[in-house]
DNA sequence: TGCTTGCTTGGAGTGCACTCCAAGGTTCTA
DNA sequence: TAGAACCTTGGAGTGCACTCCAAGCAAGCA
């Protein structure tokens, strides 16, 4: 419901944080610390401990520390990560796609102007969804009017 | 980009057409027909025969007539709920749900009610997922101005 | 009439994103 | 020091939504 209400700012084409500085993805987490144990993870970002492994096995989240036991142990950079995975997970891109891009932020520096192509095609397909999405609350708006006791017949339901 | 664009309506809570007449929805077909093959149907609407078989074996496509030699026969109808269940897709409604609808279609009209609750909670989903991406899409914005060479240094990306 | 293209079926296979398992080592609390 | 709770691994399994297959019948046309 605070869809309208969050974005107030109209950019068309030419995107520039002109009117608010929108953060970086985050969860909540204690302060001061920076060595979570994968139960710790599993709590702060909803995900399960069978998820974060296979994230490290196909490379998604490369470079975890481990412990002298050999026990994974999560940063705060790490957190941040996942919060980004999180994200882009819910724009329904493909995990092989976030997989090419943590390829590229490992290659460095050299890599930005390909990761920026990639996050303008994300981006792309993030507005197209919405567009999507708002022509789908059209129909169900005139569903749910008709349901409700309205006019026109609706073509089968 | 036609997001703000396409619904300048503000309706918070209570849900009414009060200034457009958003129609059923529906996929372009040649006029005064009303039998299509099953290719013909996949030429209209981007499924895959596959796909429709498919649909029609779950039972969310169910009562397509058969020409006198078992082939089907699709009507204009049959596009109409294909439309709408192309639209539901779109959602990430699960098969099933949809199957679920099909189901109270079938029953006739003492499902209204049932429907219309359906068809609300599938309307606060939607809503909810338009909230997410245009979060998502604050992130995108942030990185993609970090990656065109702005200030504040990405957490690990 | 023969040929090509299209349609039918049940059942098996695919790809994605997890999800779980067994067997064993580690860490914490009493 | 014992027991419970947590962690490790490779590999196998799951659920969803298709996607494909083989064998055979149907339709249109020269």
């Amino acid at each position: 419901m605070t869809v309208m209400e969050t974005t107030p700012r109209s950019r068309a084409a030419t995107r520039k944080p002109d009117n608010c500085a929108s953060a970086p993805p985050s969860y909540p987490r204690p302060e001061g610390q920076d060595h979570y144990s994968i139960s710790e993870v599993v709590a702060l970002t909803g995900l399960t401990a069978h998820t974060l492994r296979w994230y490290e096995r196909i490379g998604l989240m490369p470079d975890v520390d481990r412990s002298h036991t050999g026990q994974r142990r999560y940063s705060n950079r790490d957190l941040d990560w996942l919060a980004l995975v999180g994200k882009l997970r819910l724009t329904g891109m493909p995990v092989a796609d976030m997989v090419r891009y943590a390829e590229l932020v490992r290659r460095g520096e050299q890599t930005f102007d390909e990761r920026r192509e990639l996050l303008e095609a994300t981006r792309r397909d993030v507005l197209n969804r919405v567009a999507e999405l708002q022509d789908t609350l059209a129909v169900l708006d005139y569903k749910i009017d008709f349901y409700a006791g309205a006019r026109p017949t609706p073509e089968r339901a």
